[in-house]
DNA sequence: TTCCTGGACTGAAGCGCTTCACTAACGCGC
DNA sequence: GCGCGTTAGTGAAGCGCTTCAGTCCAGGAA
């Protein structure tokens, strides 16, 4: 009597409050009058049961609100066929590459784990935590975090970087083609009369690198070099309000500017606007992304449009093809992007 | 030789290709010299082991590489200790949140998985996931389901839905006073002499008939039931463009719009702008969440600030309270809001 | 000296699943 | 009737971990 006591107070413990115990296979099994074994066929769709036991047993798994463990299975299989996602709450750009990855990768047969990074958060936490779940392939999504420390992630799982190039390394990276929008956007900025094209960099986020350097070489090949000005940032609207704040504490404004993405690009357009700066009469404004809210017609933004669904679906694909095939070599794969001529560019004011 | 040959291929299938084996408890127990149980006692944080032994054991498991496997972990503990969070990517506010919910949760000894809807990739679907990974604890941001579903899962695991009410339910609730901001708008549009004041509402996403309701009252508080005037709308920028749209071409502008939320609000003013609707000359414009564009200075935009520290602090600790004690009820916490004003709310036209 | 206590540590069972190796039954061709 | 292949199904081992129930050895207390 004392001794049920104890057990069941030990049991109240263990268990989450409130809760009846999770039906197992072996539950599902004697419902349906079968082996478990049986059960774990059926699950897993494979062959080996008629269509009769096989009703029979779906049957029984739903009227037990039965439930496959995840953790259990993995543990059987050895392996998890599960994608980790390391992403940025806050940037937008990669939120849209969510939803293409969730898909690619259920149709590839994987499951996707999804950790975020966080002001109280870092990024080697995020990925510490996937690597806890047993993820064998890692998406990382504009990683921020040393070279050297992405490439030792190599040898743990099948890693991908999106959106930043990452040489000599055992690691895939898929990215737009940088220097190419860049390159058009000076362009264009050119071909509307622009000379004084100033250009808010990314500092050290993912990306802005190449398109710092993209810039210098556009600038250069438009004999363009005397105009050049960069002015440090971030992939932030607080990094374009500063930025568009220290332009105009100068006496001369540049005619346009390459934000480092449309976020920046935001920012500095609030700044502008306020102060009467008229956008695109006097200052043109290119921004880079294409997210969500440069297509709003208020804000119209002219910017570099990466193939968000292509970045997606080559990564997780890559990631699958590795690890279903080890003799694959790890890739470096570039997708062009494309200027969206919107409205906040114009010709430049004289 | 020919059986050597089929093992390892059939090895080579089931590992992850291109992988080492992953180190176990069981070889950082024999690199360290002691039992699996002692090494298990020490990655568990807890007495039993000596300084010195606890050392030698890190040691190895560091020059192993070894990280605990958290699938077995689960499976041998028989609870998780997990919450799972459902978000919607693309809702800014929920990003605001997901910072503090990890926070939190690593205070309280929990980990914490994230699951995305999307719109290749239903709630139902990513909630199925959370609870497939065994998560004791849902956090649903925002969620869109219908109450019966949600109420279903109450008997899966604890649930705390954010932002949303859900009467009548086994779960805790964590919300902000939504009827109080939007009283304390309307109340701010009146005191600047609006009195046609209208509103966009959020359609079924979450909160708005609560803040629809309120603005019904706060109008009728004010004996403005005759200009009261509701728009259909949702929480997305293209609500905010479509209403706008449809405004402008009536006749007669209100003098004051209520949007259901900023991404709402910023469509709305985008369309305004364009159109030389000068904002707040001739139109005020309330937001709600107060995110981080509101707050920029371009877009300025007075709106209603959520506490979302409090708000993910609360859901976090309702989850834990209930899991940790059975007997604790679920409650209906509400967090007071704030009316942020800025720049695009002002006098009325006349 | 004996007995006890507590700290340091171990062995083994078992979590829910998959999978390997096996059995039983049933055609089918000859 | 025999061997054979196929289909439908079972039993048991084992994935990496936690934990229960010990064991063993100090160092006091009696």
């Amino acid at each position: 009597m004392l001794d049920d006591r104890a057990t069941a107070h030990a049991d109240a413990e263990r268990a989450p409050a409130g809760l009846h115990r999770r039906p197992t296979m072996a539950d599902v099994a004697t419902r349906a009058g079968v082996s478990r074994t049986l059960v774990s066929l059926i699950f897993s769709n494979k062959p080996g049961a008629s269509d009769e036991t096989r009703d029979r047993v779906l049957q029984a798994a739903d009227e037990l609100g039965y439930r496959l463990d995840r953790a259990a299975r993995m543990l059987a299989r050895g392996r998890s066929r599960t994608l980790g996602v390391l992403m940025d709450v806050h940037q937008t750009f990669q939120a849209d590459l969510i939803g293409t990855i969730y898909a690619e990768a259920e149709a590839a047969g994987y499951e996707v784990l999804l950790s975020a990074s966080a002001p109280t958060r870092d990024e080697h936490k995020a990925i510490e935590a996937l690597l806890s779940h047993r993820c064998e392939g890692l998406i990382l999504l504009g990683p921020l975090s040393e070279a050297d420390y992405l490439r030792t992630l190599a040898d743990r799982a099948v890693v991908t970087v999106v959106g930043r190039a990452l040489p000599h390394t055992a690691v895939d990276t898929v990215r737009t083609a940088d220097a190419k929008g860049i390159r058009q956007s000076v362009d264009h900025l050119v071909g509307l009369g622009h000379r004084e094209i100033a250009h808010v960099d990314g500092g050290a986020d993912p990306g802005s690198p190449e398109r710092r350097r993209a810039y210098l070489a556009a600038m250069r090949r438009h004999d363009l070099s005397d105009h050049v000005r960069v002015i440090p940032g971030q992939h932030t609207e607080e990094a374009g309000v500063a930025a568009a704040n220290t332009l105009l504490a100068e006496d001369h404004l540049p005619t346009a500017v390459l934000a480092g993405n449309d976020r920046c690009a935001i920012g500095l357009m609030d700044v502008f606007t306020r102060a009467h700066v008229d956008v695109p009469g006097d200052i043109s404004i290119v921004g880079y992304d294409d997210s969500h809210l440069a297509q709003l017609s208020r804000i119209d933004l002219t910017t570099v449009r990466q193939d968000t669904e292509g970045l997606a679906r080559h990564a997780v694909q890559f990631a699958v093809g590795r690890l279903e095939d080890e003799d694959l070599d790890p890739q470096d794969f570039v997708i062009d992007p494309h200027l969206m001529v919107r409205g906040t560019t114009g010709p430049a004011r004289w």
